[in-house]
DNA sequence: CTGAAAGCGCTTACAG
DNA sequence: CTGAAAGCGCTTACAG
């Protein structure tokens, strides 16, 4: 915007609180922007310590504050980390408490190195190119991205990036997650011990190289290693992990199986407190009539009764690798790739109880 | 970043996907760089429709995407919507579910009239000072912010700015909340018909003019038309709603009440739902022993056993509100400062018992 | 309808 | 240690 005569006249009167500039405070202080610049940036050495002093006290006064946009153009690189969070029309991916708790310490972590955090609900692959591009974001953290996708998310920027909840097997690719597979071992090895034999998995469907195909595959195993075959009617695939409806639905099916299944394993915390509370509702004790095991040790965890045992994974964990990681790829662009899988264990607690091996008495 | 002879020359191996900018096309259409401008934003009255053809179909072949800092700059404005959510040092203010659910919705609007969302959590005024100048936000939403800290605010900055769940005397604030007075008045009527006499109430601290003294009023206001006082020690204040062992104390503090106490209004689901697991826990069966009133009508009140009661607010409503005003305002800068108050209503559960007017039986 | 000029507020690269 | 020049990629304001 041109300063005008006449937008300097409107200012007059609509009091805008003016914008201070490295040019105003250059001529406050009488040098060049540039000595400004540098002090601003914390290039002590390149300015003599009076006159570092004088525009320091200047610039606090005046409070200074630099413009990013201009900052941004000029280095060809803003402050900004995207964050992009898959997100499905008409549904509140932030609704999950997981998802919501992640993004909370990410955010918190970013900001404590100094970045900005700019979130992008990505519903398709023309939003995530706009997004990457547009802000010149110095790096991306991305939220359960699939295999099939990230491939092509590299080809759109070269500029670092970090995968959370992502399988892939795109080389160097810097990513955080979680053991699934034994999460979902724990958790059939539990219901083992306890006398359980006929079981149902409950879950959104499990996409190709996804964190629910993971645990699947570990649930799987372990119960074939004891011999025991889930039939495809004892897997509850949920279109939605969010939109009550549908839990509800998936509840009244498991409800139906009654006296057929006598545990299941739902791969949310989320997911496991509306089965524990819909099942009550119809007459079902959790873990007198079917045990459940849930995932994420969240809080809600100990807010049903009975307290859900669960698998435990630490989120603040997962969010401060994620970040730390792109922090160390930013700093050091030669930094290589790194991936951390982070460790699962069992939290005991009463959703689960022992049963004869006949499968019916306590 | 200077395009020097050295830079040329790294690109070569770097195989940096180039940008392309307006010029680029500008180059390969023969037209100028303002034309294309005018193209990109839409103005096309400005270009005849052969050109704008031509144009746009380049621009699509190039994979343009305009440069958001650069727009910025010579706008001195961007298309970003800053969002500030107090948070307090070491704690997650998104690992509570109500302010999640929120940020998810107003963000998903956000982007839907084309907005960016950067997200700030705030722990100073510094902090909000920053922010709010430093990317040239187009206009800023706050969250939960306090009557005394508005003033400050408005004066930092002239932007369009909309304040949620915020009570203040300033004029021309555009706020949208809920009727707390009237969530409170219910919960303690609710109660009262009940047969309940002896009745605590549950909260974070009731500072001034905040949402919850609010709720407190309309609770004790109530009371008191039925002759009721609430005595200080039935005032169980929360420093953390989201610290579990904090709210754990509060529980164990509820739990010794036992027998003194009949009722209590809990003013988050969140919390209630901790206080109905740890109740039992301790042997305190929710509501024959202690009823339970919550608040917000959150999944997790259909998660506990038993369900909870509870003073239901529309979210997603709340969310929509504050941007379409948001938006109202960037539109027609003439727009006039709007305020909306949302209703509550309670929605009858399984949490709350009818006592004997002795306050002991069925 | 089209375009050349100046400017947004900063940084890089270089000359003193 | 200090600063004048050129540039980042766009827009505004204006002349044709």
């Amino acid at each position: 915007m041109k300063n005008t005569w006449y937008t300097r006249f409107i200012n007059l009167f609509w009091e805008e609180p003016p914008t201070i500039t490295l040019k105003d405070i250059a001529k406050e202080a009488n040098v060049s922007l540039m000595t400004v610049s540098n002090v601003v940036n914390g290039n002590l050495h390149k300015v003599s310590k009076e006159k570092a002093e004088e525009i320091k006290h200047i610039l606090e006064t005046r409070h200074y504050v630099q413009n990013a946009t201009a900052r941004s153009l000029a280095k060809a690189h803003s402050n900004i980390v995207a964050i992009m969070l898959r997100n499905v029309r008409g549904e509140n991916s932030m609704s999950s408490p997981h998802n919501a708790a992640l993004l909370g310490e990410i955010i918190q972590r970013l900001q404590f190195y100094g970045y900005y955090a700019m979130i992008n609900l990505v519903e398709t692959r023309e939003d995530i190119a706009r997004n990457l591009k547009s802000w010149n974001a110095r790096g991306a953290i991305f939220l359960g991205m699939l295999d099939n996708e990230i491939e092509q998310i590299y080809s759109l920027s070269s500029i670092p990036m970090v995968f959370i909840d992502s399988y892939s097997n795109v080389r160097q690719l810097s990513s955080v997650g979680i053991d699934d597979y034994k999460g979902g071992a724990l958790a059939a090895e539990y219901f083992w011990e306890k006398g359980h034999r006929s079981i149902a998995f409950v879950s959104p469907p499990d996409y190709e190289n996804s964190v629910i195909q993971h645990r699947l595959r570990g649930f799987l195993d372990t119960l074939e290693r004891h011999q025991i075959t889930l039939t495809a009617d004892h897997r509850l695939v949920l279109e939605s992990d969010v939109e009550p409806s549908v839990v509800e639905r998936a509840v009244q099916k498991l409800a139906s199986m009654r006296g057929r299944v006598t545990a299941a394993f739902v791969t949310s915390d989320q997911m496991a407190a509306s089965f524990v509370g819909g099942l009550y509702a119809t007459g079902i004790r959790v873990p007198e009539d079917i045990s459940i095991i849930g995932f994420d040790n969240m809080p809600i965890s100990r807010q049903t009764t009975p307290q859900l045992t669960t698998i435990e994974q630490n989120l603040s964990q997962k969010a401060s690798f994620a970040v730390d990681i792109l922090e160390r790829r930013l700093k050091t662009p030669s930094a290589p790739a790194e991936s951390r899988i982070l460790d699962v264990r069992l939290v005991e607690r009463a959703s689960v109880i022992r049963i004869g091996s006949n499968g019916k008495d306590k």
